[in-house]
RNA sequence: GGCCCGGUGGCAGAGUGGCCAUGCAGCGGACUGCAAAUCCGCGUACGUCGGUUCGAUUCCGGCCCGGGCCUCCA
């Protein structure tokens, strides 16, 4: 039993094997820091969690680096369209991902190194190239460019399949004058006055998008890294250029296995601002709860594409409910506590194993809840040991059943005392054999979302979505 | 134009050379004062045309349709 993942270097799945097989180390390409985070950028940082979390199970020491990117053109835009300061905006838009992701339950990662930390690296990593003839200086009148050659690198376009020529004659971008190759791409620019800018061998100036992920991953990881992740849009020009930088610096593999995750989009559309349907975390989970948001995009494979409707949406919740319902049948369990029962813990792992197949881990969690809600007390409490502690290596049913019923509608629906003393009356009615009362008062309270459940002794009720 | 993915039952979504995915929705039944939940039962799904095969949804090829990338993007 071993992990095996699809690599987009070979386009095809294969069975991973560390470097070192104590440590694995895994760089997955994080925010820009310029506007609130979108659910687009929900999926990675989902997808590369639970990763992140098998690969913990599996190994003694992972170190998982996501980045920030905070120097960045669209960075200053959007600054200047505030009317803020850049370290303001950064520092805001960062915290707010922070913990909007938190709220997705997302781990954070070993270490999550900033763009502007890192200028240093990024210098000498471009004299390197410069050095080494795989980069060369441009320009003057407006300050010095620094451009990596790509007709330097016979290996270009391994990662995306491309070709030199195919990439030329398919660009549709214009060619900065100061370019020896229309497919050279930019590692230092020159930055005027009102710009950030640091200091270097080439003036006053600041680095290329590509180049940020290149010396942040050999400062954190070293040379070459196990997993690189991201969006499969980055596939190019990022990661490709990436691949470039690294390698012809240091003339070993940058990234053993490349793992990328699909798109997501709205109502089977595209998501942007202009459609008017971009959708950030914020807004989401004002619609649903983190875990549901999480069940949605696990139920998806990570390399198919996913969209998000409201619809999914609801059947995610109505299959976490299914599964709380499933644990509050059984004696409460901590979070993350419980004995595995083997069997389940083999098919379950048996499915992330194969290439994080997630919607086949959710229908085993299924086949669990199952097993549960059919079982005798006794039995019921074990299976939903085990129904807990598989789900948690996904990052769900980390909530107490009770607490997962009563959420939400806090502040606009009913207050609990409220449904109590609604419930009181009810069975008041009910005494009385008033069922028209009784009746009355349950639609009052399911108009308002509040389900009611007549057990032997007692009723019980829980908020629905 | 180039590169890369997909097309599975009402919906979502795995998977496999011959046998169950799973969930939701639907239908019938049990249970319930009514419900909810749960349990039992039901529905003959694999774009299309060929090929390989004893047998293909699964392998190969053509075609049709959809999506992504090639420019900032997770």
């Amino acid at each position: 039993m071993s992990l095996v993942l699809y690599n987009t270097l070979k386009r095809a799945k294969e069975p991973f094997t560390p470097l070192r097989p104590d440590h694995v180390g895994m760089y997955v390409c994080g925010p820009t820091v310029y506007d609130l985070a979108h659910i687009g950028n929900a999926r990675p940082v989902i997808v590369f969690d639970v990763l992140y979390r098998l690969l913990k199970r599996r190994y003694p020491r992972v170190t998982y680096v996501r980045n920030i990117t905070d120097v960045d053109d669209k960075i200053n835009a959007a600054a200047k369209a505030n009317n803020e300061p850049i370290a303001a905006l950064t520092k805001r838009t960062t915290d707010q991902f922070h913990a909007d992701i938190a709220a997705l339950n997302a781990l954070p990662p070993d270490v999550e190194p900033r763009a502007t930390e890192h200028i240093g690296e990024m210098i000498a990593l471009i004299q390197i190239l410069i050095e080494r003839n795989h980069a060369y200086v441009a320009g003057r009148r407006r300050g010095l460019h620094v451009l990596f050659s790509v007709e330097s690198d016979p290996a270009y376009g391994k990662l995306s399949n491309r070709s030199r020529d195919e990439m030329i004659a398919g660009a549709r971008v214009e060619v900065a004058p100061y370019k020896k190759d229309p497919a050279d791409f930019v590692l230092w620019k020159p930055s005027s006055p009102d710009l950030p800018g640091w200091d270097s061998p080439w003036g006053r100036g600041r680095p290329g998008w590509h180049i940020e992920c290149s010396a942040m991953s050999k400062k954190h990881l070293g040379q070459t890294i196990d997993i690189h992740g991201g969006g499969v849009d980055l596939v190019f020009p990022h990661h490709e250029n990436e691949v470039a930088q690294s390698e012809c610096a240091h003339g070993q593999t940058f990234a053993r296995y490349w793992v990328h995750n699909g798109f997501l989009t709205v109502n089977g559309e595209k998501m942007s601002k202009s459609l008017g349907n971009f959708i950030t975390i914020r807004d989401a989970l004002k619609l649903a709860p983190g875990e549901v948001i999480r069940a949605f995009m696990l139920g998806t494979h990570y390399r198919q594409p996913i969209d998000w409707t409201e619809e999914a949406l609801k059947r995610a919740r109505a299959r976490l409910d299914r599964w709380y319902r499933a644990l509050a049948r059984a004696t409460p369990a901590a979070p993350g506590a419980g004995e595995i029962e083997h069997n389940w813990e083999r098919e379950f792992l048996l499915a992330l194993d194969d290439d994080l197949n997630t919607p086949h881990a959710l229908s085993v969690l299924d086949e669990q809840a199952s097993c549960v809600l059919g079982a005798g007390s006794a039995d019921a409490t074990r299976f939903a040991a085990t129904l807990r502690a598989n789900a948690y290596l996904l990052g769900l049913l980390t909530k107490d059943a009770g607490q997962w019923f009563r959420q939400g509608a806090a502040n606009d629906g009913l207050g609990e005392s409220e449904i109590e003393r609604l419930i009181a009356e009810r069975n008041d009615a009910r005494q009385r054999k008033d069922f028209a009362e009784a009746d009355r008062i349950r639609k009052q309270l399911s108009d308002q979302g509040v389900v009611l459940e007549d057990k032997a002794g007692a009723t019980t009720w829980r908020r629905t979505g």
